[in-house]
DNA sequence: GCCAACGTTGGC
DNA sequence: GCCAACGTTGGC
């Protein structure tokens, strides 16, 4: 029996990299991850070829920007052993890594931003629980039903 | 740039 | 194992 595809949703900020960045590249590695939450996500939830909305947060709109696609199974993310990256964790050993990431591929752009404004004005459709609407959630990945996968784009501007 | 919310750290 | 202090996230 093959299992479902699942949706996911990961924030980054547009500074740091953007959608436009993840085009230029067509492929990434998910790196900075540093919360377990999110790393369990990818480590335990996430398979090749799941779908994935790129959110841009901490900027002018926040909101949706693009979809892309799972690429890879996790494994460690090389900036922790990195003295000289901001993500560097002393603590962990490539014999033991804390951090795991997955590959991200582009998928598209959309036309315009679906905004964290548009998305709210939908909340009791998404439900109550969607992670990304609710008070003080700051989980940078987290999953979408395929039922919220396809309400959020059908958001998109015609 | 502010700050509320929340996760993590480390002393005890 | 509690919890205060601290750091980070991310909307505004």
């Amino acid at each position: 029996m093959t299992s479902r595809k699942r949706y996911w949703l990961m924030k980054s900020e547009p500074d740091a990299f953007s959608i436009d960045d993840l085009q230029r590249v067509g492929q990434e590695p998910w790196n900075g991850v540093r919360n377990y939450q999110a790393r369990n996500f990818m480590r335990d939830g996430m398979k090749v070829g799941d779908g994935v909305l790129f959110y841009h947060s901490n900027t002018k709109v926040p909101g949706i920007v693009g979809t892309a696609t799972v690429a890879t199974e996790a494994y460690p993310d090389e900036t922790q052993f990195d003295p000289k990256s901001d993500y560097y964790d002393p603590k962990a050993t490539r014999e033991e890594p804390r951090w795991l990431l997955v590959d991200v591929a582009f998928d598209r752009k959309l036309r315009d931003t679906i905004s964290l404004d548009e998305i709210k004005l939908h909340a009791d459709a998404l439900g109550e629980g969607f992670p990304l609407i609710a008070r003080g959630n700051r989980l940078s990945i987290l999953p979408v039903t395929a039922a919220q996968w396809k309400l959020l784009l059908s958001l998109e501007k015609h």
